[in-house]
DNA sequence: GATGAATGAGCTTTCATTCAT
DNA sequence: AATGAATGAAAGCTCATTCAT
């Protein structure tokens, strides 16, 4: 009788494992024997669920973006309104890279990578999730406005330039050798923020406590 | 008698066709032979000036961060004041990375590869950068905090989160295909940050102006 | 389910057509390609059977001195007396050396080899070799002194003299191209080595004999 | 004005310098940049004096040989008769060899390049010094023979098989990392040789001497 | 489906030799 | 004569991928 188990739960398993070995070993250093070792299976098992190397990568990639959007899709529908809701993308975005710290440098190698590569799929899937939290920060962005807690900007711009800034603190984070505590670095760039688009009223109610943030640093 | 063209030059120029060919094909998609082709030299001639392979990508990486550096060092000290000095390292960067944006994403690939060599030269050469950039923005940011520009602020993690919003919107523009202006995007970051960080009296002179600037995006 | 042909026996044919390829051509001479082609074999299968070229030059020399230990233990213990072991050796040497008249020169390249590499397993081959027919030789020695056949003499010490003997003769058919028979030169060193050790009785038994093969040389 | 030291003079220069580094380290690993470093030359300039790297090493084998040859042929000379004569070259060999016991390896590796090599000089330059041997061999045996203190042998295989043991204890000096005292050897071999081709009353007069000398090995 | 033995294109690096100066 | 910068053929080894079992 057939194992239960089923195909795309194989895959799993195998990407799951392909996501160790590359982010102990880094892509080009990886060796297909790695990871079959690593997932206790035969090297030519892997091509019956992955057409090449570069494919496993890209569902290794595909895999913690994926996560990566659903905590947020989580953490945002859990909270009551659009001030808290950008602290839940905050904090999700803290969460997830400090609990994946030692892959971090993966994501740097995945990035380069899909820019040398002629498979589309590499940029699309990029392109996927900056697409989702720009869509999101838009629509939260454009809520505050509304709501008169922000200063009237726009919010394509401010929501890239915000998803810029996650990335730029993350590089700065990885570069580093992840020597600064990141949460950290994400609320003092929100201080900043902060008082840079609070409208003339929530200003006033937020400056001492943003002021003093800025005063302290990380 | 000495060759007519000393080692150094001729070590400049295979850095300089290295660099176009990396750019081009990428680090790891570059062959030793493409690069001696392409500076019209034989293989093993690069050897006599470089180690190996690695060498040479230091060397590019070099090169562009120290162009990069003195364009700002002179930038800035053809400055009159703290003001248009940030102004300087503004442009520096935009006009630095514009006119090499064919290479940009070689910057992906070797921050990707310094995470991961043994030698420590790589992770080296980044943080040189990095801590020339930093004490700069230190430095302007208590100009700017002494002056009563700015409120007063952590000028470390300030010069720092300016540092990655820099990287951050370098790396958006890298991924996304070098699809938006990249000078617009820097001044659009710098009106937020500015309203943010703008002492009441400065505020008050330029809440105007940067207004509209949020408003009106990239 | 397994190959039918397993890998030991891939790894002896290798090492079989290695040593065909290495004797013609000469250890650095031959390239790993002309192996492949003579074993019809891919370059990589060699590397899935041996580490490097040098492991595959230990394994041929291990396989001939194996063979060669074989073929003198055999003859030995099939020989009636300490005597007639005596002239078992002796016929083992000049048949292996005869029979691989055209590999000769290889033993030579690997003993260069082993006095030159870092790898101890070298000299430790040959000294397991050299070890087995030292300690052969000694046993047979004090048999023949004791026996009364020999004149009382440092049984370690003439082994080695007799090991170092056939050695020489060895060489010397090597290096003046075979151009003389083996046979008559290991007999003739004999009969030597015979008049010199041999106990008076003995000697006057045999001094005829000997004196008369003196006489007509090779 | 030009230097008085002549063409081969410096060619000597170079060859003793290329016997150091080719003694070190080995014929094959020996970069050519080596000897030239050694012997502070220019690389280009060990050109001018030997056509290729083959020819310094044949330069090398010839060096020592020639210096091995005029030590017995002065040696010889000045001993009186043939019983010192013989004595002289067995101490002129012990001599030899000893004072260049770092260098022997590479005596191995040139026999090894020289069955190889297309080149005919390398395996004339051995003929040549075993000729020079064998020819004084036989000569001396003949006298000793004549002068009734050996019996009657075959004076050119006797004259070989001298010539191969003497090969054979420097090979297994060498592959035993010259373990063992080289002149205890030579004297132990030339004891049992004695004793078996003294001629009875030469037998009479040494027996008791040799016995010994047989008893106590080496 | 699962396997791993087999493959060979392709890589970086070495180094003896050349030759312009 | 002396040099050493330049060369490129050559070689050992790797590893993603295939495919017979």
């Amino acid at each position: 009788m057939p194992a239960i188990v089923d195909k795309a739960a194989k895959r799993s398993e195998i990407v799951r494992h392909a996501a160790d070995v590359f982010a102990r070993t880094g892509y080009h250093e990886t060796k297909m024997q790695d990871i079959a070792t690593e997932a206790d299976i035969g090297k030519g098992t892997i091509y019956e669920y992955f057409r090449a190397k570069e494919q496993l990568f890209l569902a290794v990639y595909d895999l913690w973006m994926s996560e990566y959007e659903e905590l947020i899709r989580q953490r945002v529908e859990a909270s009551p309104d659009a001030m808290s809701k950008v602290d839940a993308i905050r904090d999700s975005a803290v969460e997830f890279y400090a609990s994946r710290a030692e892959q971090a440098p993966l994501l740097l190698e995945f990035w380069a990578h899909a820019l040398r590569t002629d498979n589309p799929a590499f940029l699309e899937r990029i392109t996927s999730t900056r697409t989702f939290l720009r869509d999101l920060g838009i629509k939260l962005t454009r809520e505050l406005v509304d709501a008169g807690w922000f200063t009237d900007v726009d919010a394509r711009a401010f929501a890239d330039l915000e998803a810029g800034i996650s990335d730029g603190i993350f590089l700065a984070w990885v570069l580093e050798g992840r020597s600064f505590p990141l949460d950290k670095a994400f609320t003092f760039r929100q201080s900043v923020i902060g008082l840079g688009l609070l409208a003339p009223d929530a200003r006033a109610l937020l400056a001492d406590k943003l002021g003093s943030k800025l005063k302290r640093g990380l």
